[in-house]
DNA sequence: GTTGCTGGTTGCACAGTACAACTGTGACAA
DNA sequence: TTGTCACAGTTGTACTGTGCAACCAGCAAC
């Protein structure tokens, strides 16, 4: 899944017409966009993966979240979030409170540490974004964002329309 | 990440601007899609995972390709890229040739049946993406995938531009 | 209490990935 | 011819993210 601008792979019409084109295209160049946001990543924070970064910006939105929401939220297993849960926990940048009206439930909440962690990895991805799209004309930008909400907002699975489940085996891709 | 239909985040406007709101937009749609593909490709063909339909659809437009060029290609390691072949070989999807000029290179070839396999899986994406925009203007469609194109037509990573390092460890997200 | 539900952890298996070491082949020079 | 070096690909090892299943601990309702 080669850029666009490489002539290396021509997008083929299959109808012809121009909006399956643009279907094509925008199935192409989400797969290569997928393909590479683990590797921008891990080139922009090694230190912070893309899942603790989802975590801990959710956990800083909603503070006093349980592993149990997240793991509802992002479809992910109550044992992945766990493991996710520890490592930060590990690393300093969460701390995990024992609910004292269900000693079941642990209430998360991030700590100094891992505000700060976030906030730099959030700046150092805004960085990333705004130079890679410096020279987008102000209109575009927002037609873009929009479009990407709209396409996001298109329910992946389930009623919930708010899950992305993740799939045995690691990565896919 | 959440959808940007659920009222579960709110797009936080840094500087103020409507262009950084919708950096931040953009941003946060761009890894809402990341960490949700490779689940749609579990869901969508969980025979095909994402690197093997890349690798495949790669062989399919530019046949008798080697290994080292799909290595450097997609920037995979070259025990990686040669894995994923082994996998797909076993699978009877490709076939993998002794270049007679050279016997150190394989030259890949698509089988018949990984022809029809990566039919079967690019037209059920093609029908899903389909499904999915729908009721996308046709205008906002084109527009969508120009942006997307020049979106990723961002070099990413060295002068080649062409590459999506992946990161040791597996998904990142 | 006993039974059942729920939140979370742990054991296990598996996929994708990189790095390093290795094998086999080719190329080129002394 | 014989080294020597370069290159293509495989294999061993280690690591991460993930799910499922089994499990433990606390809560609730009977």
């Amino acid at each position: 899944m080669t850029a666009a601008a490489t002539p290396d792979e021509t997008p083929v019409a299959p109808g012809g017409r121009p909006a399956d084109t643009a279907l094509e295209t925008i199935q192409r160049e989400m797969t290569t966009f997928a393909r590479r946001a683990r590797a921008l990543a891990g080139r922009l924070h090694p230190e912070l993966s893309l899942v603790s970064y989802t975590l801990l910006g959710h956990l800083e939105e909603r503070d006093g979240r349980r592993a149990t929401d997240l793991a509802a939220h992002y479809a992910l297993d109550k044992s992945t979030v766990s493991r996710q849960l520890s490592a930060l926990e590990r690393a300093g940048l969460i701390e995990r409170r024992v609910d004292p009206d269900d000693h079941r439930v642990q209430v998360l909440h991030l700590t100094e540490s891992g505000r700060h962690a976030l906030d730099r990895v959030t700046e150092r991805r805004r960085t990333a974004f705004r130079e890679r799209l410096a020279d987008w004309p102000e209109e575009d930008l927002l037609r873009f964002a929009a479009y990407l909400e709209r396409y996001n907002a298109w329910p992946v699975a389930g009623p919930d329309g708010d899950r992305d489940r993740a799939v045995p085996g690691g990565t896919y891709g």
